[in-house]
DNA sequence: ATCGGCAATAACGTATACGTTAAAGTATCC
DNA sequence: GGATACTTTAACGTATACGTTATTGCCGAT
């Protein structure tokens, strides 16, 4: 079971095909909001757009579906997917999961200081990035944090689900960015959990990382009750 | 968000087409081993057998490729994956953090006795089954007992994602039925776990469902190193 | 005998064609 | 005027066609 398929292909692992250009860039339409949440389009649209034909689309639209992107009705086409604070909710909850798995199987390793260093650079990316107001650039440091934390836990297949859920959430996240006060504690809370993650502390990385992931959770739900959205 | 269509449909949610009909037997295929770990067969092969044409087919083995379960390469067809100790580790990992997860919700929601009886009907089914020596009864109703608990959990895409990996896991699981003591510990454990979600002792269903986990999973590894199994 | 190159082949990726069917529009009846 | 039945239409599901390309087998050279 080598290549871990779930989920959307891990950078450059993918074949330059039709199938594979569609894929990649609906994704990415979907993702930087070009098509918001419940944006419709038919596959002959679509195909007409991108100068292929239907079949590659089809096929594209089918792994977008699947990685809960889209939703493909018989004769009003292709949908993207609303995010509800209920699905908000669901997600959150299983990237708290995941994400404390991937802190205590890092943990548990004693992570020498070469691996640790993406995770400091990427928080002071963070830093700097807000800095400079920079809330794009603290978004993408905090990703980057936030996938080589998994990445570094050396299971595959949770990286790929992680990333996937990630996927999910990031339209709500982007959209909640310049909603809030500025995230000034995460910085210090990813410190935090590298520390633990260098002292070998699984219960203080777990713990850390639990507490990190819930209060994003919080802050995030505030925002949609906030601003009484139904969905994003 | 409605549909999570994340890993496989869910029982019943699936329109009656060809693809869905060759995504459904091959994937009861692969579960039931018919075709075993590293099968290959080719696309027109596959579709000339089932009666239609390669383009539901195609379709069927995209998604099943999506879900883990096989591998699609350009000019050697299908392939079915075999399942390593390393990848079983993964799985295991991975569905430790969530069905924890899914106890955690559940305890803290403090289900009632309606909800907890199909939980109590399968570990009942589970001894029965032990006590007639059937092992594959056993697994169904141990498969059940899993997948009620965290379909009570009500987070509709932690259980899509659970039943994905447990499909993944499904072939090691059923190969080691037959090749370790009888799983005799599970009956107790599982009514421990329900006690503790009766109580809404959060830390206490946490903690069964994870020693519970990491039993079978220490157990599952350590057949396949006895057999010197290098995949399955 | 082995290796490298070339030809044959076949599997795939994609395009196109076609029948089915659901949605929308229209006409008729109450 | 509104509702119902019918017609029309177009989007999709599936089949088929076709060009590309990797693989396989063959042949000749070393």
């Amino acid at each position: 079971m080598k290549p871990v398929a779930t989920g959307r292909a891990l950078s450059g692992g993918a074949a330059p095909s039709l199938v594979n250009g569609a894929y990649e860039l609906l994704r990415s339409r979907i993702l930087d909001n070009v098509w918001p949440p419940g944006h419709r389009a038919l596959e002959q649209e679509v195909a007409l757009e991108l100068g292929m034909s239907r079949t590659p689309v089809r096929e594209a639209l089918v792994q977008l579906q699947n990685e809960g992107l889209v939703e493909v009705i018989p004769r009003h086409g292709v949908r993207v997917l609303p995010v509800s604070p209920a699905d908000m909710r669901e997600i959150y909850q299983i990237l708290t999961a995941l994400e404390c798995m991937a802190a205590e199987l890092l943990a548990r390793r004693k992570p020498d200081e070469h691996e640790l260093k993406p995770l400091i650079d990427a928080t002071s990316a963070m830093d700097q990035a807000l800095a400079r107001d920079d809330l794009d650039g603290w978004a993408r440091a905090d990703e980057r944090f936030h996938a080589h934390l998994v990445e570094l836990a050396g299971n595959r297949q949770l990286h790929a689900t992680v990333l996937n859920y990630w996927d999910r959430a990031h339209r709500a996240r982007m959209f909640s960015l310049r909603l809030r006060p500025k995230p000034v504690d995460s910085t210090r809370e990813h410190l935090q959990l590298v520390e633990h993650l260098r002292a070998g502390d699984v219960e203080g990385a777990v713990q850390a990382n639990r507490a990190h992931r819930e209060r994003a959770n919080r802050e995030l739900l505030a925002i949609f009750e906030h601003f009484k959205l139904a969905q994003m």
